[in-house]
DNA sequence: CTAGGACTTCAAGTACACTTTAAGTCAAGG
DNA sequence: CCTTGACTTAAAGTGTACTTGAAGTCCTAG
């Protein structure tokens, strides 16, 4: 397979395979005249590196996820990711309440509205975030 | 209250809250010789952007929530972020179930499983998503 | 008077995840 | 033989969201 079958199958840019490539996301797959030439097996790899991605694992997470995949402590990797991932939800699910209280309120400025908001969940705060682009949900 | 302040009672760094100010999150506190001095209302305020930025609003996007606050307009972007953030909550659901598939399976490698994978979602993949920093949740 | 600490601005730096560009290679079709 | 289109590499560019650094200001305490 050709990388841009591979990417018309994955729905990722031929550059975004070669990066991953580059990255130790996929193993370099066997040159045909210096063209990548993959095997059917490459496809599902890049499906799960695809979900992991879109789910929000960083593209060092997803590394160990696929190279240290079955090994010891790649147990410890997921679940402490599942944690990760169900507190993501949790304030998603913070955010949309907040969205439906904004939306159904007649509060004539944010700014009341913010103040029954930190009145209402005080617990959400003050846990410094400190991390750039590492909060990624 | 100083900067200082604000920032402790927010867990937003000092130089973020200078950040948000330029960029209009906030508007600009009037100064005591050339300090900025921040009225009560600021805290609020700061704790709906801190909830939104968390949730996965974009900068772009928490200065319309709070400049276009109640205004026309509004409520249509609020509901297209609550769509947004309800199919960001079901990749997350997505993935808790990949994570727990690959936690509970047996399989000898990680190609196996995005096999099974692949066929058990085909619907999931396809739509190129060709967003750089976009896709945040 | 002077040192310390918290503040100021502006410019530059940083991390992530790719994309874009430039310059070149290769096989097939006309 | 020449063009076309898909591919190759390496290097540089992009956008987001801040952080960091440099150089200076202001108030308080000793």
């Amino acid at each position: 397979m050709t990388i841009g079958e591979l990417s018309r199958r994955t729905g990722l840019s031929p550059s975004a395979i070669r990066y991953y490539e580059t990255e130790g996301l996929l193993p370099a797959p066997r040159r045909r005249s210096g063209r990548r030439d993959f095997d059917a097996g490459a496809l599902p790899q890049l499906v799960v590196v695809r979900l992991a991605r879109d789910a929000g694992f960083s593209i060092a997470e997803v590394r160990r996820l696929v190279t240290e995949f079955g090994r010891e402590g790649w147990r410890r990797l997921a679940e402490r990711k599942l944690v990760e991932i169900r507190s993501a939800a949790e304030r998603l699910r913070v955010m949309t309440g907040l969205l439906e209280k904004l939306l159904g309120c007649e509060c004539p400025d944010i700014e009341f509205c913010g103040r029954a908001l930190s009145r209402a969940r005080p617990a959400d705060f003050g846990e410094r975030a400190s991390g750039r682009t590492k909060r990624r949900f």
